[in-house]
DNA sequence: AGGCAGGTTCTTA
DNA sequence: TAAGAACCTGCC
């Protein structure tokens, strides 16, 4: 199907912001994104214009929301005030087209665990391994190969210690496999958890084996879309060093701090 | 060959 | 409560 989309959407610049794992170019401009048991390639065949593999439902009821299509990212961008940040303004430009994409709770606890410590491409070849371990076949073509759903909470419970160690998960196994029976077993309920403010699912999450600050932000961010949280990394930290010695204004840009955060992040780490 | 990569846990004072 | 070490693995 065709869709046109006039607000701010590049999809090389979310692929590369580093929210999700499974967002590939692989071929000229078109991109396969696979999130839990579900497989899109979309390409942009125009200015605005997108053709996608899928039907009118099933965008509707989900790719739609998945690309966080109803929120207007270039009045929240608008907000930025070239002359009062003008860092944040040059980066916000730099990253314009990045959206926050509605991910999954559960992929992104679990994707997230695995992202300490590692570099972007070890985080999807893990976490490839894993789907490909304990998720199912849901796509395959000759440039995307075998696409495998993200597994289950139960479906990823099953595998014993040595086996998720074959996914080069190295010290995380542990912290994997604790989450995956803690959610399977129902101990910890990320549904129940949407339900909660953020400074409250803030402390649930950093009660789980594995989770941090720096993780349970991100979950919060791109698991629960609460577009306020605003994870430090490395990155940030260069960032705010760097550039705001006087703290950076987070009132200024409430409540979609989160979405300044990915500008700096992109801007960061892409820039030099 | 040694250091480092989107941190967190464990140990020690 | 706070700093420092240890931690798997892959890649330069």
């Amino acid at each position: 199907m065709i869709i046109h989309i006039n607000d701010d959407f590049d999809l090389k610049k979310i692929a590369d912001s580093g929210q999700c794992f499974r967002f590939n170019e692989v071929d000229a401009g078109l991109f396969s994104v696979t999130a839990q048991d579900k497989h899109l390639l979309i390409k942009e065949l125009e200015k605005d214009t997108y053709e996608l593999d899928c039907s009118e439902q099933e965008y509707d009821t989900f790719w739609k929301g998945y690309f966080d299509l109803d929120l207007d990212y270039s009045a929240i961008r608008s907000r930025i005030d070239p002359e009062g940040d003008h860092y944040l303004f040059e980066a916000s430009e730099f990253g314009r087209g990045i959206r926050i994409l509605r991910q999954d709770p559960w992929e992104m606890l679990i994707s997230f665990i695995i992202s300490q410590r590692k570099n972007i491409p070890a985080i999807k070849a893990s976490i490839e391994k894993l789907c490909a371990l304990a998720g199912e076949r849901v796509y395959e073509d000759e440039l995307c190969g075998a696409i495998y759903s993200f597994p289950t909470p139960e479906r990823l419970a099953a595998p014993k210690m040595e086996e998720l160690s074959s996914c080069s998960l190295g010290y995380r196994d542990k912290y994997v496999h604790q989450a995956a029976l803690d959610v399977a077993s129902g101990a910890v309920d990320l549904e129940a958890f949407k339900k909660l403010d953020d400074e409250a699912l803030m402390q649930e999450l950093l009660k789980l084996f594995g989770v941090g600050v720096k993780v349970a932000n991100c979950e919060i961010l791109f698991g629960y879309h609460r577009l306020d949280a605003f994870p430090r990394d490395v990155w940030i930290n260069r960032v705010l060093e760097d550039h705001y010695p006087g703290g950076f204004n987070f009132d200024a840009y409430a409540p979609y701090n989160g979405i300044m955060q990915q500008y700096l992040f992109f801007f960061g780490r892409l820039s030099g």
